[in-house]
DNA sequence: GGCATATACTTACCTAAGTAAATAAAATAA
DNA sequence: TTATTTTATTTACTTAGGTAAGTATATGCC
């Protein structure tokens, strides 16, 4: 019986999850605040909008992680020219931080991908990012 | 600056439930209560901890996901030999119903994988079961 | 047999992601 | 200008996953 690449996907996520929020214990992450604090790191500041646009989740989600990082003191918020959205900032704490918690963080993943040559990690990356690509000009689902 | 694996996959990982979500909401179930359904289909009954064994998540997690197949008659639970232990078998509507959202999920499945080629699927699978695997050989769980 | 340990499952509580609806500010139409 | 619509964020509630601890049955050792 054809297994669905769907469970493939999905186990590796979860594992891969597992594996990332065991490395971030010791700085007091969770996995999902580590991406946007990653996120964070790469663009700068951003509004709440730009992140979960970025991260390809909904509002609501970077809304509750936000707000746990900005009670531990990771990131703050200030307004914008627009008063309806807020612009997020890592803290100095958190760039002190981030340098150590992504080392502790590529070492997980090289773990993870130790059974993989590096011919074979970029290969799954190219294949990865191919997932949910249409192959020809075909309808966008939005207005279903 | 280099992307991390573990966030593709979790993307990819999201894209792909909410695609199942969506084809599984004409049979009113999510994605995990399927994912066991499937289990079931390909093995017939199962104990409790073969199944979370199979699927490789925490006992709690299908605890939760059983209870509820079992209170909208997808399920049913016996006890066996070892009155710990709950055999899980699927019900009659379950087996019947079975045939048509397989062929629902396939059909996602096909829509998110449509811009890589019968080759590059099957490499996916390839490399994605390499993921958490020591390069030595290390065995697989129950690979049925 | 009786006590200690192990096993299968459940319960309680945490993070994470989703949808739907509420709120507040901005943009647009009348 | 005022009224309507759109946009950014939040709140409430749901599924889904995890860990830790509790319960009931099996198993081992004395």
């Amino acid at each position: 019986m054809k297994k669905l690449l769907f469970h493939e996907i999905h186990q590796k996520s979860r594992l891969s999850i597992k594996e990332v929020n065991e490395a971030l214990k010791e700085f007091e992450l969770y996995s999902s605040q580590w991406s946007i604090l990653f996120c964070l790191k790469q663009f700068g500041s951003m509004t709440q909008k730009e992140i979960w646009q970025y991260m390809n989740v909904e509002a609501p989600t970077v809304t509750r992680t936000i707000v746990r990082l900005e009670e531990s003191g990771w990131i703050f918020r200030r307004e914008g020219q627009d008063k309806r959205e807020r612009i997020v900032q890592l803290s100095t704490f958190a760039e002190q931080k981030m340098p150590a918690i992504e080392n502790r963080i590529r070492q997980a993943e090289e773990r993870l991908v130790s059974g993989l040559s590096n011919e074979e990690q970029d290969q799954l990356i190219v294949l990865l990012r191919k997932i949910g690509m249409k192959s020809s000009g075909e309808k966008d689902v939005k207005n279903g």
